[in-house]
DNA sequence: ACAGCATGTGTACGTTGGTACACATGACTC
DNA sequence: GAGTCATGTGTACCAACGTACACATGCTGT
C-alpha cells in the first residue's frame, strides 16, 4: 500500500474481479441510476458512490462521465421534466373538445400524476434544488411553461395558469397525505374549478 | 495536543476566548437559529456546526441540548409549523361573513404566505423531508390538518380540502416562478374558483 | 458557605464524501 | 497488424461531519 504499484490483487481477493468493459450508453444509465438515488434518498443525499454503486460501475466511471456531482443531478433533473412534460404533451392533444379537455386533465392528475409515488418525489426534490440552484431553476421554469402551453392548447392562459396550479397543489397534498385524495375527490376539484 | 490536560491556550490565541456562561434559553435560540439554516442552506445541509455558528455557541452545545441532528429538525420543523398554523386561525378567526372570509383567505396568501421567502423554503423543505421521516410526516399532517380546520371555519369541508390544495399550488408556483402571481392575479384564482 | 448537579465547553475519533490522478485496455483508423 | 486515444478502473487525499466525552463552572437549595 505504498501508494505507487498498487498491487492490483491477484484476481480473486475482494469482490469478483470486474472484467467490464465497452458499455456504450453507460452515461446514459448513470443519469438514470442518478433519478432512482434522488428519488430514494434524497438529492442531497445523493452520491457518486451510490449512484456507482446502484448502475454497478466503478467509482472512477462517475468522474470520468461528468465534471461534478451538480452536473449529475442538473442533467438528471433535466430528464425527468422532460418525460412529465411529454405526458402532458401527449395526454393533452388527443382531445378535439374542451370537455374532452377536461377529462384529459383529470386522467393526466388521477392515473399518471398520483399514479406514481416516484415521480412525485423526483418533483420536491426538484422544488427544493431549484431553490438553491438556478440551473435549476430554469429547468424548473421550462416545465412549467411547457406544461402550461399544453394547457393552452384547450383554455385560456389564465384559466391555464390557475389550473397548473391546482394540479400541483392536489397532487403535493395527495403525496403528503396519509389520506390521498380519491379520483373522484380529483375530478370533483377540477371539475369545480372549471365549471 | 496529547488529548489530555487540553491546553486551552492562553486567552488570546485563536478567536476571542469565549467567556459565555449562563444562558437560559439557549435551547430556544438553537431552534431559532436551526430554522434560519434549513431556509438558507437546506434540511439536509443543515449541520450542527454550522447552527453553533449562527447561534454564536460552542459545537459542544449542540450535543448537550439536542440528542441527535434528527431531534434538532423535529423541533424545528414542529415550530415553524405551528406558527404558520397560527396565521391561518388568526386570519380566519375575525371573518364574520362569507365574504370577508373570502377576503381573508386571499390576504392570507398575498400578504402572508407569499410575503416571506423564508417561510416559503421552509415549507418545501419540510414537504420533502417528511417524504423519508415518519416523525415529520406527522408535523405534515398536524400542520394540514390545522388549516383546512381553520377554513372550516367558514367553508364546508370539501371545499376547504380543495381550496387548501389550490393556495398551496398557488403559493408554490409562485415561490418558483421567475414571473410570480401578482396580488390581482391571486385574488382572480380564488374567486374564480370560490365564486 | 458550601456541596451537588445542571449547564456549558473544547477536542478527539471514526466515517463518508468529492475529486484527482496514474494506470489499463481494447475499438478504430490507416 | 500496429499505434492511438477515448474509455474504463482502482485508489489516495483532504475536508467535513456526527457524535462522544472529559473537564469546567457557577446557580441552586439548604
Amino acid at each position: 500500500m505504498s501508494g505507487l504499484t498498487a498491487t492490483p490483487q491477484p484476481s480473486a481477493a475482494r469482490g469478483p474481479r470486474r472484467p467490464r468493459r465497452h458499455d456504450p450508453g453507460r452515461r446514459d444509465r448513470l443519469i438514470d441510476a442518478a433519478l432512482t438515488v434522488i428519488a430514494e434518498r434524497g438529492a442531497a443525499a445523493t452520491t457518486h458512490r451510490e449512484i456507482a454503486r446502484v448502475a454497478d460501475v466503478p467509482l472512477g466511471s462517475m468522474t470520468y462521465h461528468f465534471a461534478s456531482l451538480e452536473e449529475v443531478l442538473i442533467e438528471a433533473f433535466t430528464r425527468h421534466a422532460d418525460s412529465v412534460a411529454r405526458l402532458f404533451d401527449e395526454r393533452l392533444s388527443a382531445p378535439r373538445d374542451r370537455e374532452a379537455a377536461v377529462e384529459a386533465v383529470i386522467a393526466l392528475v388521477s392515473d399518471d400524476l398520483l399514479g406514481s409515488q416516484h415521480d412525485l418525489v423526483l418533483a420536491v426534490e426538484l422544488y427544493v434544488a431549484a431553490a438553491r440552484n438556478p440551473a435549476l431553476r430554469a429547468v424548473v421554469q421550462a416545465w412549467m411553461a411547457r406544461s402550461r402551453q399544453a394547457l393552452e392548447r384547450h383554455f385560456d392562459a389564465t384559466t391555464a395558469r390557475e389550473l397548473d396550479a391546482l394540479i400541483e397543489g392536489l397532487v403535493l397534498h395527495s403525496a403528503l397525505s396519509t389520506d390521498p385524495m380519491t379520483p373522484e375527490q380529483i375530478r370533483h376539484a377540477i371539475e369545480r374549478y372549471l365549471r
